[in-house]
RNA sequence: GUGGGCGUGGCUCAAUUGGUUAGAGCACCUGGUUGUGACCCAGGAGGUCGGGGGUUCAAGUCCCCUCGCUCACCCCA
C-alpha cells in the first residue's frame, strides 16, 4: 500500500514552486516599501489562545483544528491570535507605539478541501498594531491593492463597517426581527443561521435568501456616531489614496474578533472561492488576549493558494529558474575526475554548476545540458587533459573556445 | 458532516454492442559510426486497468462493497 500525502495536504514540486517563490518574492518587496517587519511565529500554540480569540462558538474552533487534546495545544487555524500573542508576549507595544508586522507561513483547518481550499494552506497575515486610525484601514486595502496589481490580477474590493460593542447589539436586534418576519421564506441553513449567527442570512447565497434579505436594515444605518465617523473618514482616506472599492453592507465576518472595518479583496475566478484576501479591524482583541488596554489593531490575511490558482489561470510568462551557467561534460574517468574537482571550485565562486555522475555518453550529456537550459558547456575528456585545455562551448551561439582547466580561466570566459 | 462527478503506465487521454499478448502522445533511456544539444528517424523501458467480491466460457468494459481524487453545500483566506 503507497503512502501518500494526507487529504487537503498537498507537495508543492519543482515547476510549481517558481510560481510561489515570485509570489512571495513580490509580496516581501511591498511589504518593506510599506515599512513592515517580518515575524516568524511557532505553528503550534496553546488551544486555550485560539479559543478566546477566534471565538468559541465558531466553526474554526469547534470542528475545524487540529488539536493534541491531551497536550492541550492546536496547529494554528489563523495567524493573527499567535501574532497578538507574540506582540503581547515579547512587550512589542513598549518599544513603539505602533507596530508594524507581517507573517508568511502555513495554517490548518480540518475542512473537506475543495477549489482553492486546503487542510494545510498559506497565507502572508499582515497586521499594524496600536493605531486606532483610519489612515491605517485605507493604507493597508492600498497595498494590497498594490499587491494583486503588481502581480497583474485584477481584483475587487468590498468594504463595510461591522461597528462595535456599542452599536452592533442594536443592529443585531433589528435585523434578527426583520429575519423573524421572514423566517418561512428562508432556506433551511438560514433557518438555523437566524438563531446561531444571524449577521450570516446577509450573506447566503441562496437566490430566495437573498430576495428575501435584498431590503434588510443595514449596518451601516445603525453605527454609533464614533463608529460612523470612522468609517467615513476611512472611505475619505481610499479616495485620497485613489483605492477604489464598492460598498458591501451583506459583508460579514467568521471570526468573532472583528469590529468596525472590514473588507475584502473579491474575485470570480475561483468557483466557490471569492475571496483572496480579507481582514478587518479587532479593537478590543489585543486587551481581551492579556495587552495594553485601549490597544486597536487592524490586519488582513492573504490566501496564497488563492492567488498561486488565478496566477497559474493566466498562464502567461513561464517563470524560468534553476536555469545554470554551466554543464560540465566530463568523458572517460579521467576528464569526469577532472570534472567534478572543477565543478567544486566554481561553485565556490558563485557560478551555478551542473554535473552528471552516471557515466552517460557526450550526446546523452549534451541533451541534458540542453535541458537544464545551461548557458555554457565545458567539455573534458583525453584530449583536453593532454593539453590542458577545456572546449567551453556557447549553448546559444554555438560558439566553441579552448580554456585552461582552472577555475579562474573557465570564470573569465564565463564573465564575458 | 452532506451531495454530485471521476478513478487506465510519471503526465494527458484511447480502447467498437463485455471477446485474442490493454494502445497513443508527451516525458524518460539507448542508438542513428570514430567526442557535441534543441528538429528528425529507429529501438527500448514503464501499467496488479484504485482495491475487494460477484455475474459470465470471457470484464478495463456489467452489479455490489470499499478506498481515493475532485467539485459543491456548510464554513472560510
Amino acid at each position: 500500500m503507497k503512502i501518500k500525502a494526507l487529504k487537503g495536504f498537498k507537495d508543492i514540486v519543482p515547476g510549481e514552486v517558481e510560481l510561489w517563490q515570485y509570489l512571495e518574492k513580490i509580496a516581501r518587496d511591498i511589504f518593506e516599501r510599506y515599512h513592515f517587519a517580518e515575524i516568524r511565529l511557532p505553528i503550534l500554540e496553546e488551544t486555550n489562545l485560539f479559543a478566546r480569540s477566534i471565538g468559541e462558538a465558531t466553526d474554526i474552533v469547534e470542528k475545524e483544528m487540529y488539536s493534541f487534546v491531551d497536550k492541550k495545544i492546536t496547529m494554528r487555524p489563523e495567524a493573527t491570535a499567535s501574532l497578538l500573542r507574540a506582540y503581547i508576549e515579547h512587550g512589542l507595544y513598549v518599544q513603539k507605539p505602533v507596530q508594524r508586522l507581517f507573517t508568511i507561513g502555513p495554517m490548518f483547518r480540518h475542512e473537506r478541501p475543495q477549489k482553492g481550499r486546503l487542510r494545510q494552506f498559506h497565507q502572508m497575515d499582515i497586521e499594524v498594531l496600536g493605531s486606532e486610525n483610519p489612515r491605517v484601514d485605507a493604507e493597508l486595502m492600498a497595498m494590497g491593492s498594490l499587491l494583486l496589481d503588481e502581480l497583474d490580477l485584477t481584483i475587487s474590493l468590498e468594504i463595510n463597517s461591522l461597528g462595535c460593542a456599542a452599536c452592533r447589539p442594536g443592529y443585531r436586534a433589528t435585523l434578527v426581527s426583520f429575519i423573524e418576519e421572514r423566517k418561512e421564506a428562508l432556506c433551511g441553513d438560514c433557518k438555523r443561521r437566524s438563531v446561531t449567527n444571524p449577521l450570516r442570512v446577509l450573506d447566503c447565497k441562496v437566490p430566495s435568501c437573498k430576495a428575501q434579505v435584498i431590503n434588510a436594515p443595514s449596518i451601516l444605518e445603525h453605527l454609533c456616531g464614533e463608529c460612523d465617523d470612522h468609517f467615513h473618514k476611512v472611505q475619505e482616506a481610499l479616495q485620497m489614496l485613489g483605492i477604489e472599492y464598492s460598498l458591501n453592507k451583506f459583508m460579514v465576518r467568521g471570526l468573532d474578533y472583528y469590529c468596525r472595518t472590514t473588507f475584502e479583496f473579491i474575485t470570480s475566478d475561483l468557483g466557490a472561492q471569492a475571496a483572496v484576501a480579507a481582514g478587518g479591524r479587532y479593537d478590543g482583541l489585543i486587551e481581551n488576549l492579556g495587552g495594553p488596554k485601549n490597544s486597536p489593531g487592524i490586519g488582513f490575511a492573504i490566501g496564497m493558494e488563492r492567488l498561486i490558482l488565478l496566477l497559474q489561470q493566466k498562464d502567461q510568462k513561464v517563470l524560468k529558474t534553476g536555469e545554470v551557467d554551466l554543464f560540465i561534460v566530463g568523458i572517460g574517468e579521467a576528464g569526469s575526475n577532472s570534472g567534478f574537482a572543477l565543478a567544486n571550485v566554481l561553485r565556490s565562486k558563485n557560478v551555478k554548476v551542473a554535473i552528471d555522475h552516471e557515466g552517460r555518453s557526450l550526446k546523452s550529456l549534451m541533451k541534458q545540458a540542453n535541458k537544464a537550459g545551461a548557458r555554457y558547456v565545458l567539455i573534458i575528456g583525453d584530449t583536453e587533459l593532454a593539453s590542458g585545455k577545456g572546449v567551453l562551448k556557447n549553448m546559444r551561439s554555438e560558439e566553441q573556445q579552448e580554456v585552461a582547466l582552472t577555475g579562474d580561466a573557465v570564470l573569465e570566459c564565463l564573465q564575458n
